[in-house]
DNA sequence: CAGAAAACTTACCAAATGGTAAGTCTATGT
DNA sequence: ACATAGACTTACCATTTGGTAAGTTTTCTG
């Protein structure tokens, strides 16, 4: 009964995870067309270039991480509350769709042309952020801290932890459900102390 | 006066700065001729194959981080300070040969062949700072946390802030010398408030 | 100084890559 | 019934890429 899903929406998954987990330029359009049994050129028919492609891919990410963390968080949550929930959100989104992390990463790492769209959006995400954890250190509920360097450190904790499965397996943890449910727990725990003024 | 720098070495520094800021696939070798004014074969005389000129980049990315953690860490000092002591490490290499971590960044996060050997450095250090944090747990000196996770959020934490300069960008921080000398003293203030036990 | 080894360059090559051109098949609206 | 547009495929193509083969020049050594 299912509705067959569109070719061209196939393809944007296919490429979100290749790009997210493998790279750009360790991704071919013929690797991508024969991982979905068609060709290169019907990817080129729905995109007229492969940097289009990547582009379109970047905002179904965009699209995908935005519906995470909004559909997550309770924006009348405060204080801790409120990290807790975002930093669930994105452990299980890593769980989830790594990808989706990944090619945030990738993005933000590159910073190519086709990235403004992900940044600006970065941008507003962010600035919310900042905004609301001046709220809660002037509420006097959050430790002293530049709020711009501090989201900074979580950011990369939280990302860095939810999407470094080799470091995991170099401390000798192996980065299965359980070891990344242990190390989501371990990481609000270690944000709270960090965060919480006394 | 100066000794001429043989080719080996130029060629395993340009290697360096290019996988490690823009990543193995988007390096061809001709570019890597072309930036020293040599000839692709002439890299290929050096190092049998492109895979192997990876294997001696890592090797060498192995050797700056493991001297450039060595000599700024007094391995006999205690609690925070030995922290600290890595971290600054840490910023000053990001700052001074950003490529050396990108290297490390992308191997762990590829885990390809050649990494068998960055991998087992890292799992070196990060035994001997896993000893390193349980003692000071156990002397009360840190908080109790889960000493394998803990080191995966503060190695997160301070390789991310230290090594995406985008995201800065995006909270509207200009990585520049003076953001990232201030981003080191937050990281560090970020730390001392999740690690020191009350 | 002879000759051999080291350090290259010039000349190729096969495979992969992003992309173009043109044809085919299928649904749809008139 | 038929033209038309959408969704492809087959057939190419120029460039790039990692790599090989065969010289050529430089440096070291006996």
């Amino acid at each position: 009964m299912s509705v067959p899903v569109p070719t061209r929406e196939r393809i944007l998954d296919s490429s979100l995870a290749a790009f997210g987990l493998r790279g750009y330029d360790s991704t071919s359009l013929d690797d991508l067309a024969s991982d979905l049994g068609i060709t290169k050129q019907a990817i080129l028919y729905h995109f007229s270039s492969k940097e289009h492609l990547l582009t379109a891919t970047i905002e179904l990410a965009v699209r995908e991480l935005g519906s995470a963390l909004a559909g997550a968080s309770d924006p009348q949550a405060r204080g801790f509350q409120r990290i807790e929930d975002l930093v669930r959100a994105t452990f299980s989104l890593a769980a989830r769709r790594p990808e989706v992390l990944g090619l945030v990463r990738l993005v933000t790492r590159q910073g190519g042309t086709a990235s403004g769209e992900l940044a600006s959006a970065m941008s507003v995400m962010l600035g919310e952020a900042v905004r609301f954890v001046e709220t809660e250190m002037v509420a006097g509920r959050f430790r002293r801290h530049d709020p711009r360097m501090l989201l900074l450190a979580v950011y990369s904790a939280v990302v860095g932890v939810a999407t470094e499965p080799e470091v995991m397996r170099a401390l000798g943890l192996e980065p299965d459900l359980r070891s990344l449910g242990k190390a989501r727990r371990e990481t609000i725990e270690f944000l709270r102390a960090a965060l919480i003024a006394d």
